[in-house]
DNA sequence: CCTACCGATCGGTAGG
DNA sequence: CCTACCGATCGGTAGG
């Protein structure tokens, strides 16, 4: 009684698939997700629901992509007028662990599970994961590039080595929330950043008063290490 | 042609079955070790390879005691006459870098695998997982405490940020080694993990010249804050 | 979007 | 430790 809908109710089957697949992967993985599972969740046949994809292994690739959509979209910093550089550093931060914090996904970091998941395989999913998490950390190191440039973090500062050590507090974070249950990794998470990303002249006033504040988005490195 | 061997045949198949199963779960995850697959590897029959554990979870329990038994022996620092305290941290945190350089499991760390995979769900896997993990932690913590103890970080020091920054490192480590296939990260690790642990006499030379050299095994805190 | 089906594989059992 | 089997589920196809 329910054949051949427009394709405006095919979008909406399309999202509907999505927004749930992804909810299912984030806390079973991707290998997980199952077809006849994920149309029983939604009162579809499997061939009906295997019709908008054409495999699993499409299906997969789409889902890692809505997650990545909703990822960058909660996680967004840059329409909120916040200087790029250390703000925005510490935004996409905060940002990040408001995302756990917030169970976005129910599983806790959807690329950090589909990353462990799949890091030890080879295809175009494991392709895809890497991409958009190489993103990430592309940005988080433009930032803290910008923090350099600007003074907020010392010259001579390695942004690799930077990028590594927050990645690993919120490696560490979404660890102890979903494998220990412990909350109070969250006050931790964020203590680690904000020593990591602590502006060396905070503890130097008389320079700290001498240095521009930044507000507008030029952002040339005047002496890069 | 080969029924009913001995009780040393069974207990070296037994311990065959666990060592594949072990380098199996390790890139495949605890669920992808299937009895078929491993069977086939070992060129024995589902029915006599289940015969060895009963069901597919106690199969599964049997191959993380053998990893962490495995895992525990490639991190053991307690046999080599090094200190407890700082000594045994930085031997820690070295013999865990060391064990994914090497690759002691062909997946990366095996309990960073199998916690991603189970930590979102319930049962006994999970609780072995977890408990395992948790044990390396606090073994981790109790080194921090007596490097506290000892005047070898700083007095005030939180153990339980310092293990959640130090788990961290090896996670960002275990990340960038499996799914960037980046062995640049592991100078990284060591570096972060160096300044994470730096001592604080060591930029104060005259009060390290009057510290006492640590070499006995008496750790009583005298001044815990 | 459905029903009806396919071969392959899953964990597990019976019986020896 | 084996053969022989079980029902359930896997991804996927044919045909409408």
């Amino acid at each position: 009684m329910s054949p051949r809908r427009s394709s405006t109710e095919a979008g909406q089957t399309r999202a509907a698939i999505l927004a749930r697949g992804v909810e299912v992967a984030s806390v079973e993985g991707l290998e997980g997700l199952t077809i006849g599972r994920l149309a029983a969740d939604l009162g579809l046949s499997k061939s009906g629901l295997l019709g908008h994809f054409g495999s699993k292994e499409a299906l997969q690739l789409a889902v890692v992509d809505a997650a990545a959509e909703r990822f960058f979209r909660e996680t967004a910093t840059d329409e909120v007028g916040i200087s790029p550089g250390l703000p925005r550093l510490r935004a996409m931060c905060e940002a990040w662990i408001s995302h756990v914090e917030r169970e976005v996904f129910p599983g806790g970091c959807f690329f950090t599970a589909a990353a462990s998941e799949y890091d030890d395989r080879n295809g175009p999913v494991r392709d895809a994961v890497a991409g958009l998490v190489g993103l990430w950390e592309r940005d988080l190191r433009l930032h803290v590039r910008l923090a350099v440039a600007d003074g907020d973090l010392p010259a001579g500062t390695d942004p690799d080595q930077v990028v590594f050590e927050l990645v690993g507090h919120m490696l560490a974070l979404n660890h102890a929330l979903r494998l220990h249950r412990d909350p109070g990794a969250t006050f931790r998470a964020r203590r680690a950043i904000d020593s990591r990303l602590a502006s060396p002249r905070a503890s130097l006033p008389t320079n700290r008063a001498m240095s521009p504040v930044v507000t507008s988005g030029d952002h040339r490195a005047t002496s890069p290490a």
